[in-house]
DNA sequence: CTAGGGTTAG
């Protein structure tokens, strides 16, 4: 760009006609009409045409003639911050509204570090910035993650008392915001007079930058109960990611119902967030509707719905859709192939998944990742192949974190292999000792090899650390209303009516063959007992409360916080049949959608 | 006199 200069005369674009004649007109009105063709400009090369027809005449003398000229160039979006870089610096005394425009020029074509440098610039030349030049420069180093020049630039700001402006303000939220630093973010944001909708947008997406999702939602709380209400897609997209993170289903469809009843095209970022609400709130059908009516899908939406269909064990159908986006011409990217490689792992499909692995590694050169070698070790190690999950850990070019070595520790447990499971344990525990259900799974092993002595000797060491068992629970919405219950629940008024239903539902069960699996009852307690004890899990009280409380035919949804039991697993497959409900789970790993006696994952889990 | 804040999802 810098290639072509301002005294290039040859270039003739517009017709001449339409240039104004010297002697029709006086100087004031020549002026004027320069500034009109400029605005009128397609491309920098009628651009600079005009612009030279105006040095031609000599009209460059106008401090407000020559800002509006360079404002047309540098915000133009024709790539021509080169030409007005030359335009600017041709300028003897540029104004605070030249070096906004050019920082702004900056920012709009990515240029950040450049916005920066010329604000420092304006600062050693004495221009002094208004309020409009903080906004712009504060957001370059938002994108530049630029805590340090953020700072100083704050300061700059009390020094010109510019620290009320709401423009400035809502930029120093979203600055600190990128920056991580979520306090000062707060702070400002508290102690603004007036808030707008950017300034709750700006405080909303820092808290979900930082995985906030509670305070996500409560500032939209607040935002509603300050009447800001208004369905705007840069807010909802991360409040619907705090209700898919939450599992806030009900909060989730109230606002898909909202954006449906403002907003006529919802673009693929909203679309994309609402699919994978529904998703992981436990409506792949209402997700893949979604998905199957988007105009334009891209590796994002994909990658949702492919790791949606492996979370609820449809591993086949991820793979499936993996290739119709190959086949669309969308290149699959790193987060692409952890979705794929986890569908896999969910259903079984070892060799498709090694496939999977080798052709990102070979043919499309994405170097794998922590979550790539732990979906491998899962892939691996669920599927039985220990071993070749073991060498895997060893041979990783970067060291294995827990979450790898926990998944191979599940898989030896499945597996009973002891031997490698300690291994697995002995690092895992290195890496992190703080979670109970960790030692569970270890004492779980033991168990299941009989070696009573190791089980209890690792049940008496969580006792020592004071690690509590974090206690199970299932919710269950019953009528837009979420109900929590925990083990052996009598908190509800209605707690009578329950058992008595899940006594009904045993006495049925146990008709179609259902025999009581105590294997998993960690507790000391006699067989009688323990089947007393199975009665009362959560979960069979959520279906049992479900199955009063819901019309018959209607789906009932549970959320689980643990993984469930294999009694609660193979009890949940006989209600779905006998009472003829769909039922789906989500437990901490995944979904499982009961129906007519089988369950999605077909038992592998 | 000209121009401005939050561009989000896996």
């Amino acid at each position: 760009m810098m290639g072509t200069s301002v005294l290039n005369y040859n270039h003739h674009l517009l017709p001449s006609k339409d240039l104004p004649q010297s002697s029709e007109l006086n100087l004031k009105q020549k002026e004027q009409e320069f500034l009109r063709l400029l605005k009128k400009c397609k491309s920098l090369e009628e651009f600079k045409q005009v612009h030279v027809q105006i040095l031609k005449f000599g009209l460059f003398l106008d401090s407000f003639c020559s800002s509006s000229i360079l404002a047309t160039c540098a915000l133009s979006d024709w790539n021509s911050m080169d030409y007005a870089c030359s335009i600017f610096q041709q300028l003897d005394e540029p104004t605070t509204f030249d070096f906004n425009t050019m920082i702004r020029g900056y920012v709009n074509n990515m240029n950040f570090e450049n916005a920066i440098y010329l604000y420092n610039d304006m600062l050693q030349r004495e221009v002094e910035p208004d309020n409009f030049t903080y906004p712009v420069v504060l957001k370059a180093c938002a994108q530049l993650a630029a805590i340090q020049e953020g700072m100083q630039i704050h300061g700059h700001v009390f020094k010109l008392g510019l620290e009320d402006d709401v423009f400035v303000q809502n930029s120093l939220i979203n600055m600190y915001g990128k920056c991580r630093d979520i306090k000062m973010s707060c702070a400002i944001f508290r102690r603004m007079e007036q808030k707008s909708v950017a300034s709750w947008s700006a405080i909303i997406a820092a808290h979900a930058s930082l995985a906030m999702w509670w305070e996500c939602l409560a500032l939209f709380e607040d935002m509603s109960r300050e009447g800001c209400w208004r369905a705007e897609e840069s807010i909802l997209v991360n409040v619907l990611s705090a209700c898919t993170h939450l599992g806030a289903f009900h909060l989730g469809r109230c606002a898909h119902g909202s954006l449906l009843k403002n907003i006529t095209e919802l673009n693929v970022a909203v679309m994309t967030s609402l699919m994978d609400m529904y998703v992981k709130c436990g409506s792949l059908q209402k997700g893949l509707c979604l998905f199957q009516n988007m105009t334009k899908k891209n590796q994002l939406s994909y990658s949702v719905i492919i790791s949606g269909l492996g979370l609820h064990g449809y591993g086949r159908q991820a793979l499936q859709i993996f290739s119709e986006m190959v086949e669309e011409g969308l290149e699959p990217d790193d987060v692409t192939y952890v979705s794929v490689l986890s569908a896999c792992s969910h259903s079984g499909l070892v060799d498709e998944g090694l496939d999977l692995f080798n052709k990102m590694k070979f043919e499309y050169r994405i170097e794998p990742t922590m979550q790539h070698y732990g979906c491998m070790v899962d892939l691996k190690g669920r599927a039985g192949l220990l071993e070749e999950a073991f060498e895997l850990v060893q041979s990783m070019p970067i060291k294995a974190n827990e979450v790898v070595w926990r998944s191979l520790l599940s898989a030896c447990k499945i597996h009973d292999n002891i031997k490698l499971g300690e291994i697995a344990a002995e690092n895992l525990f290195r890496l992190s000792s703080h979670n109970p259900s960790d030692y569970l799974v270890l004492s779980n092993m033991y168990a299941r090899a009989q070696q009573w002595e190791n089980a209890a000797k690792i049940r008496t060491k969580m006792i020592d650390d004071g690690l509590i068992q974090t206690p199970g629970y299932s919710l269950v919405e019953v009528k837009s209303k979420v109900y929590k219950f925990v083990s052996q629940d009598k908190s509800y008024c209605k707690s009578s009516k329950i058992y008595e239903m899940i006594h009904q539902m045993e006495w049925q069960l146990r008709f179609e063959g259902y025999m009581p699996d105590t294997s998993q009852v960690m507790l000391d307690v006699d067989e009688e007992e323990k089947r007393e004890r199975l009665k009362g899990h959560s979960q069979k009280l959520a279906i049992a409360f479900a199955l009063i409380h819901t019309s018959q035919g209607s789906a009932i949804r549970i959320i689980r916080n643990l993984r469930m039991c294999n009694d609660c697993h193979s009890y949940t497959k006989l209600v779905s049949m006998i009472y003829e409900r769909e039922i789906t789970v989500r437990d901490r790993n995944r979904f499982h959608h009961f129906k007519d006696g089988n369950c999605s994952c077909r038992d592998y889990w």
